[in-house]
DNA sequence: GCTGCAAAGTTAAAGCGTAAATATTTGGTA
DNA sequence: TACCAAATATTTACGCTTTAACTTTGCAGC
């Protein structure tokens, strides 16, 4: 195995991603103990909006690394739930332009809440050191692969 | 912010698993470049198979962090591609062994190949000490969510 | 004003993940 | 032997992702 970086062994884990996995599928299981009836994806779309509402599919695809036509579903389900509203663009007919809706307002300190203690729990003895040299190497291999 | 060992800006991402996404997502398209019509998840099932063939689709789950219906259904796309067939166990009559075919033969050397080629790319300028702490921090993460 | 191309969004099909319900088989226990 | 709980696998329903084809709209150049 000549000119490898790795063993064989480790791949597969890698590629599979078990551990953001297995946060992912935490937080999802507190938010429906918490009653919260939306799922992680749908999350991280409200997510973006209260950072920043009103923004075009297209946006919300390129900040949550989503396709468009997965973004198109995604608020569909969003839509459906009451959360946010499609409204058209007056700058350009093309254009989508997605806002949160009252309901979507008292789910945001709830959900901010149940992902930090998901993510504490999930980084629990794990350093500040050890945290950004893994960002730093999340980045550089996203950088490498996209 | 108080008793959090992350940025709430960091929290995306992490979830997310964009660096482990991009990088599955290359392996795909590598494969389908090569001619191969196999998924990543196809083939990380056979991954396992070629290191130990007849496994059950209970161990097949285990090894690959999958629920046992996401098991069933893998394996019946598998078996339609004429790559592997279910043989009842002599010993435990609700157990399934899953056996490769002869057809399946041909793949491994290619998608190693494939696989290392992609993954060598992703790694690219990261340090092994780095990877190792990267593994170090997944396996954590990992028992700390599980 | 056309023409042609690019961009934003939608739709359909196929694959995968998960949860809940079900059937079959096994093994232990009274 | 009869019963009951656990284990293995399947099925169904719902949601997400990706690909490809398609529609509508905007724009650049002639």
């Amino acid at each position: 195995m000549p000119n490898n970086q790795f063993k064989r062994g480790e791949l597969y884990s890698v590629i599979n991603g078990m551990a953001t996995t297995a946060v992912a599928r935490r937080l999802q299981k507190n938010f429906r103990n918490a009653g919260l009836e939306i799922t992680i994806e749908q999350w991280s779309v409200l997510y973006h909006l209260w950072k920043e509402d009103g923004l075009s599919q297209q946006e919300l695809g390129t900040r949550t690394f989503r396709d468009k036509a997965s973004i198109t579903r995604l608020i569909d389900n969003i839509e459906k739930l009451g959360l946010v509203e499609r409204i058209a663009s007056k700058e350009d007919r093309r254009v989508n332009l997605v806002y949160l809706t009252d309901a979507a307002k008292p789910l945001q300190e709830k959900t901010y809440e149940l992902a930090n203690q998901t993510m504490n729990e999930a980084l629990q003895g794990i350093s500040k050191e050890e945290i950004e040299i893994v960002k730093n190497v999340f980045q550089r291999v996203y950088e490498n692969s996209k």
